[in-house]
DNA sequence: TAGGCCATCTGGTCCT
DNA sequence: AGGACCAGATGGCCTA
């Protein structure tokens, strides 16, 4: 397990996650993001760079000019120079190692991305029809790690915004949306499981039927229209598109969701949907949101199930439930290797370092 | 059509 | 010398 404090800014530089995020700090990082990097020079035009093909390097080097002083600023010496080979042997050398190149890079390249593939299995939301980018990968693995390490080093447990805003920070409006919509699922069956009410009062209105209706758009029935997590979706709802708003109404339904917290059930299901646009569901925690069954998962990945489950048990974290700060703390999200329970933090943290 | 994402090619640099 | 790694350039595909 990482083992770098949280507040590390060589290791986060970004700030902590939770408590400091605020919109704002959104807004600055985007800022900050669209920042083009300084370039010493400007960026070559295709027409000026002059691309010189590799028969044109052989040439060069055939037939390089002996004006000039070389790299080090000294006269070039005279005379004549070493061949290298006949020019077209030479050539067709050349040509062969560039390609040999290009398919080294290629499986280079073809290996990162399975590479990127498998850390796309073990972050949240995982989906088979709505791959993250790249980027998006690991920004939100790097969020993943942090907040589950968080959780590990302070041995408490942590308060849900938190670590859904942590998850998505410095994410993108629809790999946010991706996370979120994922929230709602949860939050629907809950609704569903115990016949909904979970807001009351003033906020009773915004979250009469979901404390995720007020934040994100309607989830639509199975096979109906696009889940959440494709592009565009929650764009009609309460939160709209708008990342900010669907964080700022937080706010309102904070209560209610803190109600589901404490009462959902790790066996709480959500509905299956099938389709092209299935979204990443078949998940069994709010935040073991696979679109891939277990077993395949664990094949793939010895230690993809790591999960943010929503409690490991009702008992374990029921009302008045102690949650024990220290090392014998026990970590309330089930840690699934190879399909096992995985419940101790010290053997989590040496799969980690193993 | 613009912008994002991606795969590929390519040349440079570093290391063995 | 050759391979790994990296970054820039380029073109294709997709989506809003």
């Amino acid at each position: 397990m990482p083992t770098f404090p949280f507040h590390e800014p060589t290791v986060m530089p970004e700030g902590q996650f939770g408590a400091n995020f605020t919109r704002d700090l959104v807004a600055e990082l985007r800022v900050r993001k669209q920042e083009p990097f300084p370039k010493a020079e400007p960026s070559p035009v295709p027409e000026a760079r002059e691309r010189r093909s590799p028969a044109d390097e052989s040439d060069k080097d055939e037939e390089e000019s002996e004006e000039g002083p070389d790299e080090h600023g000294q006269p070039r010496r005279r005379g004549p120079r070493k061949k290298k080979g006949t020019s077209k042997a030479r050539l067709d050398r050349v040509k062969l190692r560039r390609m040999e190149a290009n398919a080294r890079e290629r499986n280079r390249m073809h290996g990162l991305n399975n590479a990127l593939d498998s850390l796309r299995r073990v972050v949240p939301c995982y989906s088979k029809t709505q791959k993250l980018s790249k980027i998006e990968t690991l920004r939100l693995a790097k969020n993943y790690i942090w907040a589950l390490s968080e959780i590990l080093s302070s041995g408490r447990r942590p308060d849900l915004l938190s670590f859904v805003q942590s998850l998505c920070k410095g994410l993108s409006q629809p790999t946010t949306n991706l996370v979120a919509g994922c929230l709602q699922l949860n939050a629907r069956a809950f609704v569903a499981e115990h016949g909904g009410g979970a807001g009351g009062g003033a906020d009773a209105a915004l979250c009469a039927r979901s404390p995720y209706d007020a934040l994100y758009a309607p989830y639509p029935s199975p096979g109906a229209g696009t889940p959440p997590g494709h592009p565009g979706s929650c764009a009609g709802g309460a939160a709209g598109s708008d990342g900010a708003k669907a964080f700022r109404a937080y706010g309102y339904c904070g209560g209610a969701y803190e109600s589901f917290y404490e009462s959902a059930s790790p066996e709480c299901a959500s509905p299956q949907l099938e389709g092209p646009h299935s979204p990443p569901v078949n998940f069994n925690g709010i935040f073991a949101l696979k679109h891939e069954d277990a077993g395949e998962l664990s094949k793939n990945c010895p230690y993809a199930g790591v999960r943010y489950c929503a409690v490991p048990s009702r008992a374990g974290l029921g009302q008045g439930a102690v949650f024990r700060g220290s090392s014998d703390a026990r970590f309330p999200y089930d840690v699934h290797v190879r399909g096992q329970a995985y419940p101790a933090h010290e053997d989590l943290s040496a799969a980690f370092h193993n």
